[in-house]
DNA sequence: GCCGTTTTCGGCCCGACTGTTTTCAGTCG
């Protein structure tokens, strides 16, 4: 659709709605008549007629007149940073462009500069856009565990920087979404030119733009390395910034829709008065949602689906915080093959972290590599035993990670599992079944008595190995209906139960606990992401088991296995 | 493509930058 007529076409935001009306809907779809599609929010008949066809036919006779009209070599073409819609257009109607060869070619005979409005610069510009397509295509992705952690240190490089009282990871970086296609970083100084001076400091390669306020680094060596948009602003501007640059799109669209209905306009500086241009707030996030009549929304929830409707309403559940976590559900110690910090080692840390209970959840036997064997789990019970004399504010469940097999199967036998005070129970082989089969294989696990959680659900690593494919509501219901709860593990790599399935579990009554995965001490602190996870998919701090005081979480904890 | 008591047409969010212009179109975020 964006080559008929390019990204901003009203057309492609009404397709985006239409999906967003879809993904809200409750309920199954295919059950609906064409009449009551064009029922839902940003669906009309024209969609409506689609969504049907596709159901009756699995075929969208338009989107293959599309796939025609726009085949792959050419669909291609798109992917070239500088090159937009109505240019491509142009080429292709006028000199016959059809592939990135053909535009090569057409580059190096010079023919692009013959034609009214393109120059010798824009045809140089395009030859490196070529040389760099793959590197920096427009849709390539980076997966959020590699990109979080160069974001996070070119962020407080810029902030060391002098004159400078905020640098903020921004974009879709901060709603936490599993892969980015870019770094944003909202840099608040009074001084621009110091920064710009400054920036390339902090990165292997700088491009500033004419403006002084805007830079472009990329960072890190893999595969062509990240790109970061820095952007500085005054710092009496920031909160409207950080909105501006934290988006989505579709939620800075609805703010500003918003905006209009009161008289006013929103950009990236302030919010102001449409006439006369006084300013209404810029200076905090807080500020200008609360003008605009809205509490503060968090930005994982910054989606545009529907979370200002909901906020607006009071119906947007809170944000759990870490402060809410009163412990960690899913740890691992040297016992574990892959485990790299001593029992004591974690106990202390979860100590130090002021948690009032945690599960010790080494791996069962079943994984061949870093399991456990039965004997040397008796042995750190023992070991746990008598650390727990030592932390007495602390209850140190012990816990173990199982193997759920191919057809729902788990380590040990029954007996044995029952002597653990907490089973976490996860695939960690066969990614490869048939969607029935997995999803048998999660809801035989869910109704073992002594499962009490299903860790990393999907058993998905971010932009490396895809997830098992199981049918999400019969898990989700089946969790509801066990009682067996669902982790939101916290490792970027995994951040698993997706979010998602997360928001799929809204109509339904599931618990869920946020834990780390740890197998080193220093990633007890991964919470950070968990909890801005569980946000992302709506999941409400009381649905989140480890939110609760030690009494209620360990009367449940125990229930389970009775 | 969607939407609607300003309803069946004409609106639909906002701004920066670039390259090519000499007032603007295209691209991007």
């Amino acid at each position: 659709m964006t080559l008929e007529e390019g990204p901003q076409s009203f057309r492609v935001r009404a397709y985006e709605n239409a999906l967003h009306g879809v993904r809200a809907h409750r309920g199954d779809l295919r059950a609906l008549s064409v009449k009551e599609l064009a029922a839902i929010e940003g669906i009309g008949k024209s969609t409506a007629q689609k969504i049907r066809e596709f159901f009756d036919t699995g075929r969208v006779t338009r989107l293959e007149e599309l796939r025609r009209k726009f085949p792959p070599a050419y669909v291609e073409l798109s992917r070239i940073p500088g090159l937009g819609p109505r240019t491509l257009a142009r080429l292709r109607s006028e000199l016959g462009i059809e592939s990135v060869a053909d535009l090569r070619r057409a580059i190096e005979a010079r023919q692009l500069r013959e034609l009214p409005g393109l120059g010798e610069k824009t045809e140089a510009n395009l030859a490196r856009a070529i040389e760099r397509l793959g590197l920096a295509g427009k849709h390539r992705r980076t997966p959020i565990a590699e990109a979080m952690p160069v974001a996070e240190r070119v962020a407080a490089a810029l902030a060391a920087l002098p004159d400078v009282s905020h640098a903020e990871v921004c974009g879709s970086l901060r709603r936490l979404r599993e892969t980015v296609a870019d770094i944003d970083i909202v840099v608040a100084s009074a001084a621009p030119q110091v920064v710009m001076e400054r920036v390339a400091g902090v990165a292997e390669a700088v491009e500033v733009e004419g403006g002084g306020r805007k830079a472009s680094l990329r960072v890190g060596g893999a595969a062509g390395g990240l790109q970061v948009d820095v952007r500085v602003v005054e710092p009496h501007q920031l909160g409207a910034a950080m909105i501006y640059f934290t988006g989505s799109r579709q939620h800075n669209i609805a703010l500003r829709q918003r905006a209009l209905e009161r008289g006013w306009t929103l950009n990236e500086y302030a919010l102001k008065e449409i006439a006369g241009g006084r300013v209404i707030a810029s200076r905090s996030e807080e500020e200008v949602y609360g003008a605009l009549g809205l509490p503060f929304i968090p930005p994982a929830m910054r989606e545009g689906q529907g979370e200002i409707e909901a906020a607006e309403a009071g119906a947007l559940p809170r944000a759990v915080a870490e402060e809410d976590l009163r412990g960690d559900l899913h740890l691992h110690t040297t016992y574990s093959g892959d485990g790299h910090s001593s029992l004591e080692e974690v106990v202390a840390e979860a100590a130090a972290r002021g948690y009032r209970y945690i599960a010790i959840t080494d791996h069962g036997e079943d994984l061949v590599m870093n399991g456990v064997s039965r004997e040397r789990m008796l042995e750190q019970r023992g070991r746990i035993a008598a650390l727990q004399e030592r932390y007495p504010d602390l209850r140190i469940l012990h816990g173990v990670e199982l193997n759920i097999g191919p057809d729902g199967g788990l380590d040990y036998d029954e007996e044995f599992r029952r002597g653990f005070d907490w089973c976490v129970a996860a695939v960690h082989s066969h990614f490869d079944l048939e969607p029935a089969r997995q999803t048998a294989r999660l809801i035989a696990a869910m109704r073992d008595p002594t499962v009490n959680v299903i860790g990393h659900l999907s058993g998905r690593r971010i932009g490396r190995r895809p997830g098992i494919d199981f049918d999400v509501d019969a898990v989700l219901d089946a969790a509801a209906d066990t009682g067996c709860a669902i982790e939101i593990n916290s490792a970027l790599p995994r951040l698993d139960a997706a979010a998602e399935v997360l928001l799929r579990a809204r109509d339904r009554a599931v618990t869920f606990v946020i834990s780390t995965d740890a197998h080193h001490i220093g990633e007890l602190t991964r919470t950070r992401w968990g909890v801005r996870h569980a946000t992302r998919g709506w999941v409400p701090p009381d649905a989140i088991a480890n939110t609760w005081p030690a009494p209620r979480f360990l009367e449940w904890a125990a229930t389970r296995r009775r």
